[in-house]
DNA sequence: TACACCGATATGTCTGCACATAATCCCGCC
DNA sequence: GGCGGGATTATGTGCAGACATATCGGTGTA
């Protein structure tokens, strides 16, 4: 009748698009799917797992397997490392350290790390450009328990690759946000104080303590982008 | 030996954050595997599929499987309607009707939604308050083709609410920034010209046309917040 | 040297069956 | 009428086997 589990997947969307079962609907199980179908209920199950993973459906067990009632609802984005951003755009990559240094970090750091405040951190503040233009404004706290001591050499790589390759991640959080370009920002992006500027905070941990806490200031006209 | 695929799937990733098996090295194949955990092919090939869904692994046939040289890769994050948004915060949610017109709309907008310049769409502006704060300021074009004229009436919902509801929604992009309030957006949300205001511009789309593009300014302090 | 072809191989998918699990439904009891 | 508990039921997971398909690598030929 069909030809894999997409086939089905996709005719299940297009009654679902048609109203043919409308938001909230119950629709036939997945015995009476694969009757229908001509195929295994394994086969109907992949489909329909897979359009619940997309927030089309909602299933429970007993209860049967639901439209959802709002269908916009999840996006995945990817985050390229910055490097392959700009290379993805033709541009040549590059960047500059503006400083690195041992400082405790304030107090609101602390304590999203987790970590005691006063504790001294390396913190390492760079410059990512595409071509000749300044692209991100990077201010990163890292560590020191996880990189293994305060001044450790990073071998020419910049902090970001060097933890990618070095350090086992467990888990993050990331926040996307508008701020006024501050005054560091405003030096090295060569923009007015107060530019609005898209900012990323991410925050990386291990299986038992904080990685890294780092700041992304975008250079003004940048759009992060994704379909649904 | 095991208590099902999520812990083949654990076990898969302990071993690569313990550098076991390092970014780009090749895993045992599935049947190895299998062997190994003391279970059917196919539970391991289904720890192994999820894994390559969250972009922790890459796989290909014959090649094999290799652990994805960049780990920190892929975000989903969750588009709330922005009432549960509101409600989830504890505030009461409501929300004011700007303007509802026809008018031409700037070629950006056309050319986006791929309609011929000049053709005049239906344009509603409003506001959404969380409380009585200013919370979100919506600026919306909708395509006549799609919602039946240009000028239907909504029913006393809002009009994204109306969609959701009889519009069958096949895909969209979303793009996130950051820019400078505009007149339009100052006045509204009661803050100077020129505050950096987080922007999402959302496309959608039946199978055949476009059906709406709506812009989002949100007042000042928004935070869109995600875990990896 | 370069290219076309072909076998080997790892993943992709399907089937048919079985049992586990959660949640609902309904019956019987108080 | 209200309530507790067990039967029912739809999904979740697992297994063994089979075939499909993409692709890597090597072989043979122009």
């Amino acid at each position: 009748m069909s030809r894999g589990w997409e086939t089905i997947r996709a005719d299940v969307l297009r009654r679902i698009q048609a109203r043919e079962w409308g938001p909230g609907a119950t629709i036939p199980t997945e015995e009476a799917l694969s009757r229908e179908f001509g195929c295994a209920r394994a086969t109907v199950s992949r489909a329909l797992r897979d359009l619940a993973a997309a927030g089309v459906l909602e299933r429970r067990r007993k209860a049967g397997t639901r439209v959802a009632l709002a269908p916009v609802r999840r996006a995945t984005l990817d985050i390229p490392l910055i490097r392959q951003e700009v290379e993805r755009r033709g541009q040549s990559y590059s960047y500059r350290l503006l400083r690195d240094a041992v400082e405790v970090p304030p107090l609101p750091v602390s304590l999203h790390l987790r970590l005691p405040p006063q504790v001294p951190l390396r913190r390492l503040i760079c410059l990512h450009f595409a071509g000749d233009q300044p692209f991100i404004h990077e201010d990163r706290w890292l560590n020191p328990a996880v990189i293994g001591g305060l001044r450790p050499d990073f071998a020419g790589q910049s902090a970001n690759a060097w933890l990618v390759a070095n350090v086992p991640f467990a888990s993050g959080d990331i926040t996307f946000c508008a701020e006024a370009a501050t005054a560091a920002d405003a030096a090295a992006l060569s923009v007015p104080v107060g530019t609005p500027l898209f900012v990323v905070d991410r925050t990386t941990w291990t299986a038992q303590a904080a990685i890294t806490r780092v700041r992304l200031a975008y250079a003004p006209g940048y759009r992060m982008h994704t379909t649904l």
